[in-house]
DNA sequence: GCTCGACTGAGGTACGTTCCTCATTTATCA
DNA sequence: TGATAAATGAGGAACGTACCTCAGTCGAGC
């Protein structure tokens, strides 16, 4: 019994084995009653379309670009080594990927970059930027041309998105919250750094952090966030400046870049052990300063998981085919020094 | 510039399609000079491997086998649905699952299913099961066949397995420490419960939370282990007893199974408010404990993610192929209410 | 009944690899 | 040097699907 084929198909529905495929992709020219015909006698048999032949077959090659924020953040470096990572495996297997960098805070350049991708060269982009109505249009401009888009880490929910993957940014704020409240010994003021606010993910957070705080922690008060702009030197001076006049300082909550700023800024102080610090993705420095006990948790999302996770969905929008949203779920992972993954 | 076949290697390395054929697919009658000749090609072209021509060519198909618990625990339960879900996937092109019920208790139940696996109709077999010398000698039995066998939630460590694929489960011990040690505001004693002192993974949580209580909170004091046996009665009788003898309980760690008769005792001993209760794997008991505010935590493995990985290193075996480390990597997951995957 | 167009059948080639056979060449040892 | 085994070449069939062409059939409307 083995597994039936499009032969058997054209056999179990009387038909021809031109009908069968011209079914089965969806081609015009059959009648109704002729596609019923087929389509019962696939469900009749079981039969599943061996992806493997298509894919030979049809010499399908996909062409994806990622759109990532350039320079040496650790986040967006360990995003890019991912990327590279993925296309070695087999879930690039016929796909090849483009990586562009581009600069986050300038969204002129954003645009100029996606105006750039040559979208008949190119079945699907990931795209991780700031939401500005500038990019949304050259998002709409991108999907008329037929290209799959996805966004990565920081949703773009007005865009003609085809797909969001990341976390839930509110979601991952309010665990911050929730572990910074149990963890927390005392009552006090809790400091917040954010990137720029224009940047989804980071207000999500904070939103999220906020509301749980205040619903479920009452005794701690959240002070105004630091928006750090990606500026190390203003996040080292803005810092000190909150830590020396805040003697009931108790907890840091980084929601996104800048957290080496940040410790650095803490750790002059000498007030870093008795302060409860949360921050977002597993890099080296968050690694080392979990291992210190500088930082008692963090926030991450699989960047592993992200990318392989934006391959298979570009793939899948491009052929069509749903998505098995159970493997492509991104978690809110919570790292403390004791499952720290293997580097 | 298409993507080099085994042609272009041919006349690179200036050889016959069969010689490359031969060099690629290891088998015999090649000179190491001209395999060299070859290799050389292959990697002066960077030729890769078209899988889908391969697969569709050898016409493989793999066999593999899940050694799943018996009956109805949740965590058991949901790993069978995980494979029934991942053999309708893509992963599953051109693998056929079975999945065999043992008793978890009686080692010579899983043995007799060990031998009724026929192990020229599989390729590889997944097994979760207590390492006893008998299920040892039948993983022995299974190797010497040819067959893949990898350890899936629990090591065989002293069996031939070739792989293992879970969590570091000291590691998860550990993790729960920590979260115990920080989340618990005032000093006193710990309950831990575990499966059968025989379930490795249980042990091994054990000794990984001992560790850290008394390394970094040795204010509290861990009480001796209640065994489980997953015999839901005795859990809940014995739970009920410490409660009422322990007026200076703050915390409850449950290793494995059996948190659902531990719940039900606490919670009519209505002193579950005051505790710090932690569990391991997400189901529909630590799920609706966690939104309760029951169960301060949850450390899990995805289910989804360990049975895929199953199958990818299970195939990589069976092809002798490298497995892709990063991605198969099993996370040590900790829930908390907010960052609850949706269900 | 005829025509036109829509539908269907038959058959082929291609994709890149595996695996087979058989003939031929090359190296090795007596 | 010849015998022998090992190494290599040449060619082809197969895997299951996609996609092409061309001829044939069928039904509806006139």
């Amino acid at each position: 019994m083995d597994k039936p084929t499009v032969h058997d198909i054209a056999k179990e529905a009387g038909v021809s084995l031109a009908t069968v495929d011209r079914v089965l992709n969806a081609r015009p020219g059959v009648r109704t009653k002729t596609i019923e015909k087929v389509r019962a006698a696939v469900t009749r048999l079981g039969y599943v379309r061996d992806t493997s032949a298509a894919n030979l077959s049809r010499r399908r090659a996909y062409r994806f670009a990622f759109l990532l924020p350039e320079g040496s953040g650790q986040f967006a470096t360990s995003l890019k080594h991912a990327v590279r990572e993925a296309s070695r495996s087999q879930i690039a297997d016929r796909v090849a990927v483009n990586v562009h960098e581009v600069p986050t805070h300038d969204p002129h350049a954003i645009v100029r970059a996606l105006m750039r991708l040559n979208s008949d060269a190119l079945d699907g982009v990931a795209i991780m930027a700031p939401e500005t109505p500038q990019v949304r249009d050259a998002i709409v401009r991108l999907k008329e041309a037929g290209t799959a888009v996805v966004a990565l880490v920081s949703d773009l929910p007005n865009a003609p998105r085809d797909n969001f993957i990341g976390i839930d940014n509110n979601a991952a704020g309010r665990t911050a919250a929730l572990i910074m409240g149990r963890f927390l010994a005392r009552r006090g003021e809790i400091l917040v750094l954010t990137n720029s606010m224009r940047s989804r993910d980071s207000l999500e957070r904070r939103l999220g952090f906020d509301t749980v705080i205040a619903s479920e922690f009452s005794g701690q008060s959240v002070l105004p966030s630091i928006e750090g702009f990606e500026a190390p030197e203003r996040i080292r001076c803005i810092v000190r400046d909150v830590v020396a006049n805040r003697p009931n300082l108790v907890g840091v909550y980084s929601t996104g870049f800048g957290t080496t700023p940040l410790l650095e800024a803490l750790r002059s102080s000498g007030r870093l052990q008795d302060l409860v610090v949360l921050a977002h993705e597993l890099t080296p420095t968050t690694r080392r300063a979990l291992l210190e006990n500088e930082i008692a948790a963090v926030i991450m999302q699989d960047v592993g998981h992200l990318v392989r996770s934006a391959m298979r969905i570009l793939r899948a929008i491009c052929d069509d085919i749903p998505i098995f949203d159970a493997q492509e779920r991104i978690r809110i992972e919570v790292i403390l020094r004791e499952n720290l993954p293997a580097a």
